[in-house]
DNA sequence: GAAAATATTCTGCAAAGCAGACTTAGCGTC
DNA sequence: GACGCTAAGTCTGCTTTGCAGAATATTTTC
């Protein structure tokens, strides 16, 4: 199983789309979290996934907007997307009747 | 913030209630989670999550069931409440437009 | 008093998460 | 054509979480 945070950079990543590369992506996750993403966190859970087969990654062209470095795309494998569906699954299995989930199922309905 | 697995460790003896203690909970995990769980894994994180006083645990009394040696039961505090609490809405936030949560609400739905 | 059952303790290692200094590279300008 | 500015990525070391199972404790039953 995929750990919290890969799950969330996964899923960042996933709704960056097309223009999913390192540094948008930290920006992605740290506006959908609340949490400050070091660069650390971010580009060695990269690495990890890339070499677990969940993302690919490759040297798009430096856009050029006063200055910059070539980006390092990123796009999930299927076997990201099956895995980041299962963690999600999990998590709301196991939540079925946890108070938390329940209180929050009223408030949406 | 909580890791994974820690969650589901929270989870499932809040939903044992008064009748939650370690090997119970193990049960509990390997039921909801289908997953096997050992016992290192078990008792390293109920160790960790009181050390960080997310739980509290005290030993019970040895059940007279055909042997067995006394359990340690286990409760969540307000603040592991709260963790978990705020582990599943960080989940479900950064969920929210991922299309494999939107697949399974439509499912629903 | 030995076997069986129930449950926990202990210890070591592997995987995931976190931090930030350092480096690379293009752009603009003078 | 060197220098500073900006955007982005590489590298390295450390901490926290997760995983495994052998060993141990305690109680019942025969």
């Amino acid at each position: 199983m995929i750990g919290e945070f890969e799950y969330v950079l996964l899923t960042s990543a996933a709704a960056l789309g097309d223009n999913a590369y390192g540094a948008a992506i930290r920006e992605q996750i740290e506006d959908t979290t609340g949490r400050r993403c070091s660069i650390g966190a971010l580009y060695t859970t990269i690495d990890r996934l890339e070499s677990k087969g969940l993302l690919s990654t490759w040297m798009g062209e430096a856009t050029a907007e006063r200055g910059g470095r070539a980006k390092r795309m990123v796009k999930l494998t299927p076997q990201g997307i099956r895995e980041a569906k299962d963690f999600y699954n999990a998590i709301l299995r196991v939540s079925r009747n946890a108070s938390w989930a329940v209180e929050r199922r009223k408030g949406i309905l």
